[in-house]
DNA sequence: GATAATTGTTATGGACCATATCAAATATCG
DNA sequence: CGATATTTGATATGGTCCATAACAATTATC
């Protein structure tokens, strides 16, 4: 059902399970060259959106190309933009991502001067998040580029009222499944 | 835009990068103790996209919970008793899995004895890909899963009508983006 | 004021994804 | 035919993403 999943856990080499493979080898149907059929997996929900969000994402990363911006880091700096004063906690869980692994990608993000941390006078333990004069120039840019070369092939794509009737179904799915 | 994506590259610790700290301090806007706003997030496909796609593997896993069948491993399975007969590059790459990392996820589903490994008798190097009776059992009973506690689920959420238009849309998404 | 909870952080392991490389078998071409 | 190139399955390996445990500093609770 999806796509790009490989390893799996039990990787054990499949010593004995060779029972089936003598009668096998009398009837071999062996595949046409033409293309494979996908069959049933073409109505499987998760394949198909699977399939969907890795071709969005790249899309995404070759129109940010110029920024370097990836999209968890393009949610950050839009969520810190809207809601300044919060903390990492709190921008973070409501990105879905979990603290730790907050850290290196705020790092990251700090390192090249986009956002910034600051000790809060209220509680000393937790750092405020903001975005910096060039972390506000970056996103206005990135949202430029979203705007015209990303979500507009969309509209291209689908129509406008088809890419609206999209984005609250799958809000509905995210929120309501 | 993303959900769950954290570790980044450059994890450099933002060493000298602390200057726009001293007047930050001064006017130090605390957020609230409400909830955050999405903003522009919630508009983003890429971001619904994940989110919605998150959900969906997650409920899948656990429909599948008795038969401990994986999205990708069910597509192995779904592929491979649509097209039986062929060998692993051509199961791997229709699935966008790449050759390397499809061996440990064969190595499960033969060690399930769900599927098995036939040395083709055309070509000896390539190895013929088959359903075992097991995993067409298992296969019949995983579908009656997803049909009967996944699928539905959607057709009560957005209605038949908007699960179809959902599909179609999503499929243009995944073969024109 | 002792204990519990929270915040940011580190360390660490697992799962997923990509590339290089190899031996065996086959294809290609002189 | 025989030398070379290509293909197939496999291994090794590294990177990225995701999850949990644990820690020091700080704050909350009792």
């Amino acid at each position: 059902m999806t796509v790009s999943k490989t390893a799996e856990k039990s990787s054990e080499k499949p010593s004995d399970a060779a029972k089936g493979r003598k009668d096998a080898a009398e009837g071999q149907v062996q595949g046409s060259t033409e293309a494979l059929q996908l069959g049933e997996l073409s109505e499987q929900l998760g394949y198909v959106l699977k399939r969907a969000q890795l071709k969005v994402f790249e899309n995404f990363l070759r129109c940010m190309a110029s920024l370097q911006l990836t999209p968890a880091q393009f949610s950050v700096l839009l969520l810190v933009e809207k809601n300044p004063g919060r903390n990492q906690t709190e921008i973070a869980s409501t990105l879905g991502i979990l603290r730790p692994n907050f850290v290196a990608m705020l790092d990251n993000l700090e390192s090249r001067d986009l956002c910034a941390r600051i000790r809060s006078t209220n509680d000393r333990r937790s750092h405020i998040l903001v975005l910096t004069d060039k972390g506000k120039a970056v996103l206005t840019r990135a949202k430029k580029l979203v705007a015209t070369k990303h979500e507009s092939r969309l509209n291209e794509l689908l129509g406008q009222a088809n890419r609206e009737a999209l984005l609250e179904m799958l809000s509905k799915i995210a929120n309501e499944f």
